[in-house]
Formats: C-alpha cells, structure tokens, sequence
DNA sequence: ATAGATGCAAATATTTTGCCGCCAG
DNA sequence: CTGGCGGCAAAATATTTGCATCTAT
C-alpha cells in the first residue's frame, strides 16, 4: 500500500523513460497517421526525455536535428498527440511561469509532487490513487481518460531555510 | 468511504459557496492586510461564485461595482491571495482555452471531476483522497501546502453520443 | 494524385512590468 | 504621512489561425 517512493530527481528529471524507443512512432503508424520527417524528430524527443518538456526546450531540441522546424509545427504535433491521449500535459503548478510540460503516457498514472522552493519534482506512483481513480469512475459513473494530480509543498531542506 | 458524492452541476457551477460570505475580507483583516475598495469587490466576489471564476468572468463582475476596476488589479489581488492561500488556482484540464480558474480555499480539499464532452465539473470529496495525501506527505516527506486532482472523462450522455 | 502537414506571418490570448499618482491605515 | 496599492500603457510570454506550398502515402 505504501507508494513506490520513486526516485529523487533534479528539477524536472525524469525516469519513466520509454522502455522501448520509436513506442510512439510505432503508435502512431498502427493507428494510419502520417509520419512526417518533422514528427519523427519530435517523437524521437518525446520518447525519450530525461525531463519533462516543455514547447520551448522541444523546440530547441528538435532544431538541432532540422533548423527550420518550427514552434507551430511542435504545438500542432503536441495537439496530435493529446488528442490520440499519448502525451499528457502538466503545468507542474506553474513552477516556472505559465507554461505546459508534456510527458509521454506511460503504463501506469503517477502522481507529481513538486517542491515549491526548489522545484524538484518527484513521480509517484501509489495503488491509493489507482483506487481513487476507480472509486471516482464508480461513484460520478465517469469513463477516465485523464487523470491529473500535481501536489506542492516543501521539502525538509527548503522548510529548514525559511 | 464512498467518495461524497457531490452535486450534479452544469458547466463550471458551483456548490461549495461560503457558508460565511465575508470570510476573505475577515481572514486579510486578521492578518493585517490592506483592505482597498477595489480588493472589498473583487473577494465580496470571489467569496459568494456559484461558479468557477476565471480573470476575464471576475473583472466583468468587478466592473458593474467598479467600471474603472482594472484588469492588472485582478491579476494582483489573485496573486496575492494565491500567496495566502485563500484561493487555489485550477485550469480545469483546459475544458475551455488555457486559462485558468479560482476557487476559494475551503476547509477540505476536493476533486475536480470534468466531462470532457460536455464540459460539466463536478466537485467531490473523498476520504481516499485524503489518505493520498497523507501517504505522500510521508513517503515524500514533503509538507503539502497544495493539492489538485483533475479528473477527465465522458458522462454516460456523452459516451453514448460518441 | 491528393489529403493532410509544414513554414511563415500575423493575430489573439494571457500574464507581467514600469511608473506615477492616490489612498488606507 | 507614507508605504503599499491601483490605473494605464507597454512589454513579455504563450498559443492559435490563415494561407500558400510541399510531401507521405
């Protein structure tokens, strides 16, 4: 019952990285989307980020493969991919200003739970959210297809200093 | 341990009204904090929406008190309350645009549950929720000061439109 | 061949900042 | 009185749209 701790990480670190390169390439393949030179660069990223990103560290990456891709190409790909439910998209309680960050969907939903002071941010995954979940789609009788949840407070090091 | 069920509401209305309209006013007195006429109109505000708010909702509002109520003034007084934390900021999983909504704080955390065909959110509390957060509150050893669950999903009318 | 994707520019939406005059306490 | 607050304008940031062109299939 308790959570699986999950790991300390860095600001925005992440670890549920794809186990299986090219997963969204091949998703979306499987399900008849075209795959553009552009989309394959962004996927590549995607799939396999160390961090949780956000349009404009997408962007940048991406450049690096193809100069010319541009920012509006990364929103409407990232828009593909929210819609066909293979990203998720967080604020992170807008730990850094108003942006979004993207994360490809994983297996299993997980918890973020960031510190307001440093901004780490720790995954978590915990079999008392899978039931909530299953409670709640019992309870409004609602099919899921996302669920969000972002929990911020301080960290002992970050308590200590103030 | 069923999750309370709520209230059916229509898009982004509300249940959770002050049961003490006032309270916020009450609460900056208490701590010492300004009290300016354009502040007075937007908590009366705040503190009595039988609907989500966003910033353009709330100085609309504002303005039949107050037409020369400026917008950064809402932007301010939100921020500082947000600091205080009377109000929690939502974005409802973006149901309608990237804005975001408040709330008043209430004396227990709830759920934001959203049908993301016909927009409509309900508010649920759940004692499996609160266990959530005192389990990562100690595994995480983190001191939580802010806690967001946003569920999304179809209600049965929509599933069976789709 | 052609439906659908991209690039570019511009529009729109959202939030923040600088500065000065005003007002609550 | 005076430090914090609000109004106004402008800037900064974030996202979306229109349209001509290109390309994956």
């Amino acid at each position: 019952m308790a959570a699986t701790p999950a790991r300390r990480i860095s600001s925005g670190e992440r670890i549920n990285i794809s186990a299986e390169p090219g997963r969204l390439e091949a998703e979306l393949t499987r399900r008849g989307i075209r795959l553009t030179r552009q989309r394959r660069i962004l996927l590549r990223i995607i799939d396999t980020a160390p961090e949780h990103l956000n349009v404009e560290l997408l962007l940048r990456q991406a450049r690096r493969a193809d100069p010319r891709l541009n920012r509006v190409t990364v929103y409407r790909t990232l828009d593909m991919l929210k819609r066909f439910g293979l990203v998720d998209e967080l604020d992170l309680l807008h730990l850094r200003g108003h942006q979004h960050y993207y994360e490809m969907r994983g297996p299993r939903d997980h918890i973020h739970v960031a510190c307001l002071g440093c901004g780490k941010v720790r995954e978590v995954e915990s079999e008392l959210f899978d039931r909530l979940k299953r409670q709640i789609e019992r309870d409004c009788d609602i099919q899921i297809t996302v669920a969000r949840t972002e929990i911020g407070g301080y960290c002992p090091n970050c308590r200590s200093r103030s």
